[in-house]
DNA sequence: GCAAGGTC
């Protein structure tokens, strides 16, 4: 008879025989799972490892057939537990036949507590016996000792609120996602899966949410003044201290007073020192995102890669919250390893400095050390391990965060100076930097110094010119995959080891795509989102997660019985379900169309839009006697529009018609043509729909100048048609900018002929930037 | 074929 003990994973399994045995143990295979045996006390122990969740819920086969069982009918019935992983089963089966006690020791938390009853109901099934757990939050001999000798009860309550969140989030994914995907293929041929569930439609709502700020945003004219000082011919830009000016009059009053002046008196001057602190040690999160705003590599690549560097013994354990080290944690022997090969000036410079102090953060999970590495190897032991392309980078980020971890602050010189010129203050700032600190190990983020001449207090400075510069309000940026994450973070979508994994799930649904590390919204997603918000919006916001997570919180603070959260949960899914399905026919008809039927999809090309009559999906059609716009529908549906006779055709997807037309094709490069309405330039709103591509102010006129293209030849015109015109390169495709430029405020235009670099540029004749050559110091 | 959570 034994004392037999399960863990969450093997590692952790070898690692407390190691402890408890003083490192005299034997290793045997168990069904093909190791177990560790050890004699302690005259008792013999065996541990053995689990492979975290052995056992799933599903429904009972005869609801698999997703035809012939109604979405609706999942709510009803309850999901069953099953083993998915046998081989563990039967060795929780051959160790329980022989125990005379178990210890749950898996880790101390509520999918551990959860993992350990999955042992506990296998090993109950074969014999029986005392069942206790030991609870500790970290590897280390003490707390594990510890545990061992103060073994408590399991928490019954703690494991059957991981049970709730299964059984809810399964029951809501399958009928949420069985509804969709069918609906949707009521009215378009795909063989796709339209998902919904508890994580990955908040995350998606994040990008979603963004998505709607940006096409919702009104930009705003704004002023501000600059002034380019000269001292002793080095040259530098304050802004004057009003800083966006919204009023075009204010600025005017403003600039016209003081924009002859020649001299500016330099009225006040600090010089500061500003420290920058190391950043906190890597948990998991932390970690994804500065291996996608660092490295460009995604969190489902990165974890992958930690894993592996994990496995061979490179680097800790990757899936941590902690992000503050044990207070005992041994950085010298690390360091040491690190005394030679690539880290080896950084590693001696905090050997030398004498007392090795660490910046810690604030959490602590009670789960593992924050990420750091186990092994000093050099780039070529790292390729030869892990054979996955990013994996040196990955450990190389892993070392110099550790090392940066140990080393002080970086020191930056901040100078300021308020110049006063004409009465009006300009501010003016610099910044050098004079100790590296951390930064030396950490060239990943950027540190450009901003030089100012040495200039002193009541010296006087020359004004070469004072700017009026107008700009406008730009948009929100596009979220970052490191952004999201951090907002899954904050809100509790997901966990360290799941994040990555929702946001992969979206990708491979084809609601949103990374392009870089910006993530872009795709119209399926967008759709889905869209509908999902006017109908069950709660679905779309974090709200979701919270109202689950407070449900299954409260079975495990014993205030809810397991039944009675179910319960509740799915009265909270039933009534979502069903505001779902009294909007299905137009949430279907607008997911339709945006799912590109099996022949449509090879065609891009001929993709128009969605049959307002049926939903399904509008494309060309080009037959001997003639082309015309017609249904997928068809016979079903005979939809069709026509087509103008000549000219090549291309749908301008950017492009919403004002009147209702189902979508706007170009017509060769002559014109523009609304599918059921007609040519563009027959409709009053033209000019609406096709606002010309203003560059600049009319030098001449109060008009403004656009770009006109014409047959052979293009060149800016005014909109007053004033008469004055401006030349443009001939050459190559042309695009007006959305960036200003930084002189005199018109749109940059970009030219890129081919097989040439893409060249900016400012096409204002009277640009002041134009005249100015050099000498400038200013960096930004 | 569906979710999310562990880990290999």
């Amino acid at each position: 008879m034994s004392i037999v003990v399960f863990t969450e994973k093997n590692k952790a399994a070898s690692q407390i025989a190691g402890i408890l045995s003083g490192g005299h143990f034997n290793r045997a295979s168990v069904e093909g799972v190791p177990v560790y045996d050890f004699k302690m006390n005259g008792k013999e122990w065996r541990i053995m490892g689990l492979a975290g969740h052995i056992m799933g819920y599903d429904f009972p086969e005869q609801f698999n057939n997703w035809r012939e069982c109604d979405p609706a009918i999942l709510l009803d019935t309850d999901p069953v537990k099953n083993v998915t992983k046998k081989s563990y089963a039967a060795a929780i089966s051959l160790l329980a036949s022989g125990a005379e006690e178990v210890v749950l020791a898996c880790d101390f938390d509520r999918e551990g507590e959860n993992i350990g009853f999955e042992a506990k109901t296998i090993a109950e099934k074969v014999a029986s016996f005392p069942v206790k757990r030991a609870r500790f939050s970290s590897l280390s001999a003490s707390e594990i000792k510890n545990a061992f000798a103060n073994l408590v009860e399991p928490d019954y309550n703690m494991a059957m609120s991981a049970e709730a969140r299964q059984i809810l989030d399964l029951k809501m994914g399958a009928a949420f996602t069985r509804f969709m995907t069918l609906a949707v293929r009521e009215k378009a041929r795909t063989k796709g899966v339209i998902s919904i569930g508890p994580c990955q439609t908040p995350t998606c709502g994040f990008v979603y949410e963004r998505e709607k700020l940006i096409k919702n945003f009104q930009s705003k004219d704004f002023w501000k003044i600059e002034a380019v000082f000269d001292a002793n011919g080095t040259e530098f830009t304050g802004a004057h201290r009003g800083g966006h000016i919204s009023e075009k009059a204010k600025a005017d009053e403003l600039f016209a007073r003081i924009k002859n002046c020649k001299k500016g008196l330099v009225d006040k001057k600090s010089v500061k020192q500003a420290l920058t602190s190391p950043p906190y040690p890597l948990n998991t999160t932390e970690f994804l995102k500065r291996a996608s705003k660092f490295l460009g590599i995604s969190p489902e690549n990165a974890l992958e890669i930690a894993e592996q560097l994990y496995l061979s013994g490179f680097t800790s354990y990757p899936r941590t919250e902690t992000n503050k080290y044990a207070e005992d944690f041994d950085f010298r022997s690390m360091l040491v390893a690190f005394s030679s090969g690539t880290y080896q000036r950084y590693a001696l410079s905090i050997i030398s400095a004498g007392e090795i102090k660490c910046r810690n953060g604030t959490k602590d999970g009670h789960d593992h050390p924050p990420i750091h590495p186990i092994k000093a190897v050099s780039r070529d032991d790292v390729e030869k391990s892990v054979r996955m392309p990013d994996a040196w980078k990955v450990y190389d980020l892993i070392v110099r965060h550790f090392l940066a971890n140990l080393m002080g602050p970086a020191v930056f010189e901040k100078t300021r100076f308020e110049i006063l010129v004409g009465g009006e203050i300009f501010d003016v700032t610099g910044s050098v930097l004079r100790d590296a600190g951390w930064l030396e190990v950490y060239p990943f983020e950027t540190k450009n110094d901003k030089l100012l001449p040495a200039i002193e207090e009541k010296e006087e400075v020359g004004v070469k010119e004072i700017k009026n510069i107008k700009s406008e309000t730009t948009p929100p940026k596009r979220l970052t995959e490191a952004e999201l994450l951090t907002l899954m973070d904050k809100h509790g979508i997901g966990t360290k080891a799941t994040a990555p994994s929702h946001i992969e799930t979206n990708k491979k649904r084809g609601y949103f795509e990374t392009k870089g590390k910006t993530i872009l919204i795709l119209d399926t997603g967008f759709t889905l989102m869209d509908t999902l918000d006017t109908t069950v919006s709660i679905l779309v916001k974090p709200e979701i997660r919270a109202r689950i997570e407070s449900l299954i919180q409260d079975v495990e603070d014993g205030k809810k019985t397991l039944d009675g959260a179910l319960a509740e949960g799915t009265g909270l899914i039933k009534e979502m379900y069903s505001q779902l399905y009294s909007s299905k026919d137009a949430i279907a008809a607008r997911m339709a169309g945006t799912i590109t039927d099996e022949q449509v999809t090879t065609d891009k090309k001929n993709f128009v839009g969605t049959c307002p009559e049926c939903g399904r999906i509008l494309h060309m059609i080009k037959t001997e006697n003639g082309r015309f716009v017609g249904c997928t529908g068809y016979p079903g549906c005979k939809k069709t529009y026509p087509l103008p006779k000549t000219g090549a055709l291309t749908v301008m997807r950017s492009q919403e018609c004002s009147k209702g037309g189902v979508a706007v094709l170009k017509v060769g490069n002559k014109y523009n043509w609304a599918v059921g309405i007609g040519p563009c330039f027959t409709c009053e709103l033209e000019k609406k729909c096709f606002p010309p591509e203003v560059v600049g102010p009319c030098p001449v006129c109060d008009g403004s100048m656009f770009l006109i293209s014409v047959k052979d030849s293009r060149f800016l015109g005014c909109t007053n048609r004033c008469g004055h015109t401006q030349s443009v390169p001939k050459g190559g495709r042309l695009t007006v900018l959305s960036t200003l430029c930084e002189h005199c405020g018109w749109h940059m235009l970009r030219v890129k002929e081919k097989e040439k670099d893409a060249v900016e540029f400012c096409a204002n004749r009277q640009c002041p930037g134009k005249k100015r050559i050099s000498g400038r110091i200013n960096q930004n």
